[in-house]
DNA sequence: GCACCGTATCTTTTT
DNA sequence: GATACGGTGC
């Protein structure tokens, strides 16, 4: 017992032996929060509490799986037997044993993204609606957050905020979508992602005999990332701690990064409230960073003025200082990124996995790739399309989930005419609306046919339905492995990829195979107790492709979103694409708490470096298939200066270095800075000559009206200015480019007249 | 019913 | 630049 809690400071000691009675345990980045948590659920262990009796939710499976893997090192395989893993997963194995207390088939699918989407797309048409108004996204976003917020149907038709927000957005039928898009899950026997928080309410809600029994289950609940829960998820805990009170939660207020999906950071800077009894433990005391990162991670917080108060520190080395790397285009910093990376691991014998480049979308990735791949340096993506989203792997896995759930409406559009059987979309859309209209069953339809389709479709649709069947006489026997091979061989799917010769058909074919494989170790592996094809297809509707082993044990480098880097660390992290309206994200300027949450997100991506962390940004970028001119992220402007060192080392282009901090130390241009183009890096200028006596003004003579010059976007005219103080803005409206704001601490306007 | 091609929209971030 | 969708011709 001792043996565990050696090696641990005082106020992790202090977490990890306050076992009892609620505790919030905030932690700062690289604090040792997971080294708390791991150990007081080993120590739990220890005590002698049984470990059916532990829950520990996370937000990814990695997380999950990381943490299970640490407790089995101490306490042996018991581990195995621990109730761990994500919201969704706990939940969704929850909801099937529970299934018919809400009338769901035990077997329900869980609808990923995409089949939430088509179902909506379905949906639309049935009733006439143009997808150009209601837009699926959109569409699914608004349903999202209702779930997210535990508006039912119901609800949200009876509740006027709804109505009248809709009709303002001009999409009245909203509701009524709603309300289809719920029906149709139910008749397909199938859940979204949203849905296992919300049924999961439900059901505690109305079946206290259920409520119960898990409270009395789990005698320790322990929550990670507590910051970024939801309501749903927030009321789901409380529920099943109210009896026991034995609740820990972990978080971090400065590292929620997840408001868009409906996480509310009150619950975690409320958490006192529900529970007066609490007790509180800080981790302040950085374990993983130099104390330049850590500086320049707290000199961006603090801009933040919600926040729980405290004082993260390190006695770490000092460290390198942050670099910053200026670029002219995107591909000149991905250039720069990748010459840096090179380097580094030869001066400083490294190996690339101890690299990441970290950034704020996805589509950034393409240049870094490009540029990594010309270098030879191996790397690796996370955050693209899971190995189980690529359209090979879903076409089988949907005809697995027929085989366990026959109404499943979104697996059956897929596959029914794939590979071709000549069944059109006319064909199926009848399908499709008897069964909705006639509240017969999808799969009865699909059985007996003859009631709405003709001679031809129908016995196509007979065809399809006894394939069905017979892959469903197999499962009823037979071991899931068995299944996948019948299904991928009969379906025709094989035959169809084998025949493709071109190298993508190569590749969709040993996909396929793998896939095979996988279901192999699923049934062969002793981790799971269930076994069943079902079980298979749960798990794979929730894997993410951060959760592939081996690509997690590769020497490469990592690319990935920062959101996909929370909880992770590195030795060296690059952390690219600093650019107004890139990071902070465009959409992210609405509203003031926006700006929060990306700054947040800023602090967590510096805070994942060990040893060195590196900035860059360009001053153009392409984005929608286009060349567009950058500004430098504000965050820049807001980090201690002390902590960091401009470098343009990389560029071979440029004999006069550029300091980036006199772009806006130097009022008043005693050292003209020439952002200009060099090369042919930046076209959107080429019409604009620059005036050769360009001088900028003083920021404080601007004012709206002004005929102003630029020396990146040309002439404009100040429509407004906006804001006093250090965030005055002007919105300008140039002649080449249209309007843009700018920060006036950063830009250089020269005054003309009119 | 199906294959091909042009165009519109897209980008935050994820289980 | 990519993808998804609608239109067109077979």
């Amino acid at each position: 017992m001792e043996q565990l809690i050696q090696g641990l400071n005082e106020a992790q000691r202090a977490a990890v032996l306050h076992t009892e009675g609620p505790s919030l345990i905030v932690a700062g980045a690289g604090s040792g929060k997971t080294k708390v948590l791991t150990t007081r659920i080993a120590y739990l262990l220890a005590k002698g509490i049984s470990p059916y009796n532990i829950l520990a939710l996370t937000f990814t499976n990695k997380a999950a799986k990381e943490m299970r893997e640490r407790i089995e090192k101490v306490v042996g395989p018991q581990a195995k037997s621990l109730w761990m893993g994500t919201f969704h997963s706990v939940f969704g194995k929850i909801l099937r044993f529970e299934a018919e207390r809400i009338g769901f088939p035990k077997d329900f699918t869980i609808y990923d993204t995409d089949d939430s989407r088509s179902l909506i797309r379905t949906l639309l048409k049935e009733r006439n609606l143009d997808d150009k108004v209601y837009k699926p996204n959109g569409v699914h976003a608004r349903i999202s957050s209702a779930k997210n917020k535990l508006v039912s149907v119901a609800e949200y038709l009876n509740n006027p905020v709804y109505a009248q927000a809709d009709a303002l957005a001009k999409i009245p039928e909203m509701g009524h979508l709603y309300q289809a898009y719920q029906e149709r899950l139910r008749k397909a026997g199938a859940m979204d992602f949203d849905d296992l928080l919300f049924h999961t309410n439900v059901l505690f809600r109305d079946n206290l005999d259920v409520l119960n029994k898990y409270q009395q289950k789990f005698h320790y609940l322990l929550v990670d990332e507590y910051q970024d829960t939801n309501l749903a998820q927030y009321l789901i805990i409380r529920k099943l701690a109210a009896v026991r009170q034995n609740i820990c939660v972990v978080g971090d207020d400065a590292q929620s990064i997840y408001a868009f999906r409906g996480a509310d950071i009150q619950n975690i800077l409320n958490f006192g409230k529900d529970y007066p009894e609490l007790k509180l433990f800080r981790l302040e005391q950085n374990y993983r960073s130099t104390q330049a990162i850590v500086q320049v991670a707290n000199s961006i917080i603090k801009h933040n003025k919600n926040q729980i108060e405290k004082n993260v520190w390190t006695a770490n080395e000092e460290g390198a200082l942050v670099d910053l790397i200026k670029a002219q285009s995107d591909q000149e910093e991905a250039k720069l990124v990748a010459t840096s990376i090179f380097e580094t691991k030869l001066n400083q014998a490294l190996a690339y996995k101890d690299f990441a480049i970290l950034y704020r979308t996805n589509s950034q990735s393409r240049q870094m790739e490009e540029a990594l791949r010309r270098m030879n340096i191996r790397y690796r993506i996370f955050g693209g399309l899971s190995f189980y989203q690529r359209k090979e792997i879903k076409d089988l896995v949907s005809y697995l989930r027929l085989v366990v759930n026959p109404n499943d409406e979104e697996a059956f559009k897929r596959v029914v005419n794939y590979p071709k059987r000549a069944i059109g979309d006319a064909t199926v859309a009848k399908v499709l609306e008897l069964a909705a209209n006639e509240g017969a069953d999808l799969w009865d339809v699909v059985q007996q046919p003859r009631t709405v389709l003709d001679g031809r479709a129908a016995n196509s649709m007979e065809g399809f339905a006894n394939l069905i069947r017979s892959f469903r006489d197999t499962a009823a026997t037979k071991d899931a492995y068995e299944v996948a091979n019948q299904v991928a061989k009969e379906s025709g799917i094989l035959r169809e990829l084998y025949e493709d010769k071109t190298v993508e058909g190569l590749s969709r074919y040993e996909n396929v195979q793998e896939l095979l494989n996988a279901v192999r170790a699923y049934v062969d592996s002793d981790e799971n107790d269930d076994k069943s094809l079902s079980g298979f297809l749960q798990l794979v509707s929730l894997a993410t492709d951060a959760d592939d082993a081996a690509k997690q044990n590769e020497d490469a480098v990592t690319l990935m979103t920062i959101h996909s880097a929370k909880g992770l660390e590195f030795k060296h992290v690059y952390l690219v694409g600093l650019e107004e309206d890139l990071f902070p994200s465009q959409m992210a300027l609405a509203e003031p708490t926006g700006i929060e949450e990306e700054r947040r997100l800023f602090y967590v991506a510096c805070t994942r470096a060990e040893h060195q962390l590196t900035l860059s940004y360009a001053l153009s970028r392409y984005r929608f298939g286009n060349i567009k001119p950058c500004e430098p992220s504000r965050f820049l402007q807001e980090l201690n200066p002390a902590y960091l060192k401009v470098s343009r080392r990389y560029e071979a282009t440029d004999d006069s270095p550029i300091r980036f901090f006199d772009q806006f130390k130097e009022r008043n241009g005693q050292k003209q800075v020439q952002i200009g183009p060099r090369r042919a890096a930046a076209p959107t200028a080429s019409t604009y000559v620059p005036s050769p006596n360009f001088k900028p003004a003083d920021a404080a003579q601007l004012a709206a009206g002004q005929r102003v010059e630029h020396q990146k976007f040309g002439f404009g005219r100040i429509v407004a200015i906006t804001d006093d103080g250090p965030n005055r803005k002007a919105q300008i409206a140039f002649d080449a480019i249209g309007e843009k704001t700018l920060m006036l601490s950063f830009a250089k306007l020269m005054i003309h007249p009119n």
